[in-house]
RNA sequence: GGCAGGGUAGCUCAGCCUGGUAGAGCAAGGGACUCAUAAGCCCUGGGUCGCGGGUUCAAAUCCCGCCCCUGCCA
């Protein structure tokens, strides 16, 4: 069985999740629940980034114990990816013992390559980056991502990370793993970084209590990034016996923002402490309105709990994958473009497209073949199955997860062209002449179906689960090798149930969207 | 300022590598049908392919310059 263990960025606890958070949460969520389905044995954490200056200064704002600030934004976020039906194995937070365990072992790894030294830094400290920003950088005197802060001139004794060293190490992995940095156009990015030369960086900072001690030195704390990166390997129990059951990570789903930490820092920690290095990290793009963030501030509905309740949880995940295409960006001119196009897809796509089809398929059994269907002869869309199937796979074995929805939407497409094309109630009328051409038409409607099921799966589980169901597949969700959409190269065993299939009706899978006029 | 990506129908985008009478989906208009969630299917409208120049019999596509947008780095 293939190992994949599968990580998203850990959340800043400071705040609540918006639909951006969710659109990297969702798209990971999809990765796991295809590589599930393909039979891989899949790990999937997610957790909380709970140390640092900014949120010791944010409990104390709100008047809390800063250990009890985390723990309730932990449930806070927790409940949301749960309303999102994410998958994830685990849930790691930095505030946790395994956590610090593992991040004292890694120190003390780094410690022994000779990596760490003590030098005396003095510059100025952005408490929301969480990182020292040169005085060029700063656009009047502040931090020019978070111009609203005070920026604070620091001045201190710290230990180093010899990060320098690892700039010709990193450029011949990178060469040697083209896969390691995606997109493309990442990679490309971090390659030029790496060209211009690296400088070491601090890895502790001193006089802040909220944090992990560093270890030989508790006047100090681990610096936050260091601290935070380590959770991929906390999370499978590092450094104790068995870690290596899920190390090294196979994928790290993070945003384009912090591909640096990931795809520098990160790998120059695991190097100098002697860990393997994780297969790739993919740096997705962002969701956004009118180049903002998609919070409350850019108007009330596009709240993550309103955005779920105007259609859904099934139609939100399909609507961000199919909107925002996983290696890229995409911006909504305003809030109400964002929902113009929600409710379009929605009725579209899902309603008439996909929910319609379902609906009469299952009727046209319950009328012609009173709900119980036989195999019937291969016909053209049995074809355009397979086709569609394979183009699918192949997106998503890319991580191309705009693209392979496209492709189950094609599919669809073409199985209400199919119908069409057969015109099932002409053949019913034409009674036991065409029985057999009607067997073959609305079998082949029901294995398409089936095939739509298995590959919707990852990205609506409900929904997918339900087709599943009312085309005689039984209870969960069908996984590739027996739906009737087996993976490029496998057999499809389950395109062809030798017993005929149970068909069963049900009420809208998606009932039309009509606004209040 | 350096590097990278992009500017094509009202909207979102494909085509550009490997030049040859502009494509898809959505939205809009019309038609035939009836299994279906007044859904589905078929047809139609609509674009000086950012601007200017060059190469070529022929350029959205190749080359040069400029403008604008985005990202990374300074």
């Amino acid at each position: 069985m293939t190992r994949f263990y599968l990580t998203t960025a850990i959340d800043y606890a400071n705040g609540e999740p918006h639909a951006g958070h969710a659109f990297e949460k969702v798209g990971a969520d999809v990765i796991a629940r295809y590589r599930r389905a393909l039979g891989d044995d899949v790990h999937f954490v997610i957790g909380m980034d709970e140390h640092g200056q900014g949120i010791a200064e944010e409990a104390e704002r709100r008047g809390t114990e800063t250990q009890a600030f985390v723990d309730e934004l932990a449930e806070l976020w927790a409940g949301v990816w749960r309303r999102l039906e994410i998958s994830n194995d685990d849930f790691i937070r930095t505030t946790e013992k395994r956590h610090r365990h593992a991040v004292e072992a890694i120190v003390e790894g780094m410690k022994a390559s000779g990596d760490l030294y003590v030098d005396s830094y003095a510059g100025y400290y952005c408490v929301r980056c969480e990182r020292f920003r040169k005085e060029e950088e700063l656009v009047d005197g502040r931090c020019p991502y978070h111009p609203k802060r005070e920026i604070t001139w620091t001045e201190e004794e710290n230990w180093f990370f010899r990060l320098s060293r690892y700039r010709d190490p990193l450029l011949s992995h990178l060469e040697e793993h083209p896969e390691f940095v995606q997109p493309a156009s990442r990679r490309n990015e971090i390659l030029r970084l790496l060209e211009g030369g690296l400088d070491d960086i601090s890895a502790s900072r001193s006089r802040l209590p909220w944090g992990i001690p560093f270890p030989g030195a508790d006047d100090h704390t681990v610096y936050v990034w260091i601290d935070a990166l380590t959770n991929y390997l906390s999370a499978t129990g590092y450094p104790d016996e068995g870690y290596a059951r899920w190390w090294p990570a196979t994928l790290h789903i993070i945003g384009k923002d912090i591909t640096r930490f990931h795809c520098v820092i990160w790998p120059a920690m695991l190097m100098s402490a002697g860990v393997e290095l994780p297969g790739t990290v993919w740096a997705h793009g962002f969701v956004s309105v009118s180049g903002g963030k998609i919070s409350k501030d850019a108007g009330s509905e596009l709240d993550l709990d309103e955005l779920i309740d105007r259609h859904g949880t099934d139609a939100f995940r399909y609507f961000l994958v199919r909107e925002a295409p996983w290696d890229g960006d995409r911006d909504f001119a305003s809030a109400s473009e964002l929902l113009d196009r929600f409710d379009q897809r929605y009725n579209a796509e899902l309603a008439n497209d996909l929910g319609n089809l379902v609906s009469r398929t299952a009727a046209m059994v319950h009328k012609y073949r009173q709900g119980s269907i036989r195999v019937g002869a291969e016909t053209p869309l049995d074809e355009a199955r397979a086709s569609f199937a394979a183009s699918y796979h192949e997106r998503m074995q890319d991580y191309l997860l705009h693209e392979g929805l496209k492709e189950i939407f094609g599919l669809v497409r073409r199985a209400n062209v199919y119908v069409d094309e057969v015109r099932p109630w002409e053949l019913a009328k034409e009674g036991e002449a065409a029985a057999e051409r009607l067997d073959a038409a609305l079998g082949s409607l029901v294995r398409c179906l089936r095939g739509v099921a298995a590959m919707l799966g990852p990205f609506m589980p409900s929904k997918a689960a339900e087709i599943w169901l009312r085309m005689g597949g039984g209870e969960g969700l069908p996984t590739h090798s027996d739906a009737s959409v087996p993976p490029a190269g496998a057999s499809g065993e389950g395109a062809k149930p030798t017993t005929p299939l149970e068909v069963r009706r049900g009420p809208s899978l998606f009932p039309r969207y009509e606004p209040e006029a």
